[in-house]
DNA sequence: CAGTGGTCTAGACCACGTG
DNA sequence: ACGTGGTCTAGACCACTGC
């Protein structure tokens, strides 16, 4: 009956005892479903298996499983389909692509976008980059700048960092190639999934540098929108400072 | 066995069938409980019945109860606490307060605040403001200016627009004498909860007047956040445009 | 028709808060 | 000791998808 894999729920949980290392089997299996979507067992847009085999193999009911695949699905980590089964998130999809990009046009017509890579090169990453990506100051880094443009009207000037040991191949050659979303390619090319992100926004005034790309005056207001985004297990492998264009656009944020 | 407060759910969904007006049974009871929160059967901060006494209400397993709490615990109109019950969700508690209050400090130490009420007056609604509350142009809204302080920095400049029907006793001497969130003082003096709010967010220059309300430069880069709030059942009862400082604070997102 | 997720039920036991 | 929500199970049936 007892399934070495699985913490002992039998333990010294009769009352006045408080197990530390204590949690609900549910949590326990979406742990481990976790830790498969870590290792990449499942890769984004495949399917994981169903509820009933998952229920066999950790030796719990579908209840429990099922429980589990909520709180992921709620985390937008799975994708649920009914008759069909439960599918790892990806960026690679219609549906889903540009999903953690907030800025929208006034009008809700959405417009045809183009992205011009200006520069990538490896460089050592200072106190602060190395801070926000959990790396030590010195570590490499990959910068990469760019320009997005909607309709061809520059309005998002990106600058990104990120952990130079986890994007080895990153090239600018290989970013010119590539067609699409920058999170599709990380996830294809380096295995990388962005599950969460958390921004910080300000409004800034434009730099003589910003200003010149992105078709405005010198000292114009701009949405600074600096990004850290996650992988599975909360690490930290994107630093975006991005200054965005808030004329004909606007960032759309829903409170709960 | 048919319960008149219910769908009855034994009608034709034998397959071929398709009546529109189906939805699943904790979709129902959920339905059910949103009316009793909108009517004020039970009040913010206030718990609701039991799992097991809703479910005899309503003639269903707790179970099914259980699900339709769950949702509304999740868009927090609810707040379930083990062993106590589960409660309405308000902004009342310390707890809760400010939940629509995105602006962070940079260096994350919460600051004293203060509300200071400029204007108060009633007014006809333009075009815009009655198709954002979902009134008729020219229908009575109140109007409202204030400027929020942190540590005696302006830092906040709101202009405020509600329907003039449902705040109907609010007066600048009521804005002055209260002390508090405002979304706390619409709960207990008019009965308005405001439960979910949809934000779009820009970079825009000072103008003359805001400048010297918030004691910064004409032009200098403000953070504008244009916000409609709404009540149970989707009923817009409030815009907010807001001009916010971001010297030292910024403006807080998570994406998922 | 078989397999998947979606709904619903009934019952057991656990953990928490309060008397 | 009691009542609340939290977890877990087992089993039935429904709805959707694809062969």
């Amino acid at each position: 009956m007892s399934d070495s894999r699985l913490i002992d729920r039998k333990q010294p949980l009769g009352r006045a005892s408080h197990s530390a290392a204590f949690s609900p089997l549910y949590q326990q299996i979406k742990a481990l479903i976790l830790q498969g979507l870590d290792r990449g067992e499942w890769k984004p847009g495949e399917s994981i298996p169903s509820e009933l085999e998952l229920a066999a193999r950790f030796q719990v009911s579908q209840g429990t499983v099922r429980k589990a695949i909520d709180e992921l699905a709620a985390e937008n980590l799975l994708i649920r389909r009914q008759g069909k089964g439960t599918y790892v998130a990806t960026h690679n999809e219609a549906r889903v692509r540009y999903r953690f990009l907030r800025l929208t046009p006034d009008d809700a017509r959405p417009q045809p976008s183009s992205s011009q890579i200006l520069d990538c090169h490896r460089a050592k990453a200072t106190v602060e980059i190395a801070a926000a990506l959990g790396l030590r100051t010195g570590d490499a880094v990959v910068n990469l700048h760019r320009v997005l443009s909607f309709s061809d009207i520059p309005t998002i000037l990106d600058d990104i960092w990120l952990p130079g040991n986890t994007f080895k191949g990153l090239t600018l050659e290989a970013l010119l190639r590539y067609r699409g979303p920058m999170y599709a390619l990380f996830e294809t090319e380096f295995g990388i999934s962005m599950v969460r992100a958390d921004e910080k926004i300000r409004a800034v005034a434009a730099s003589d540098a910003q200003a010149s790309l992105l078709r405005v005056a010198v000292g114009s207001p701009l949405l600074q929108v600096e990004r850290i985004a996650y992988t599975y297990g909360d690490r930290p492998v994107e630093l975006r400072r991005g200054h965005y264009v808030t004329e004909r656009y606007h960032y759309r944020n829903s409170l709960n």
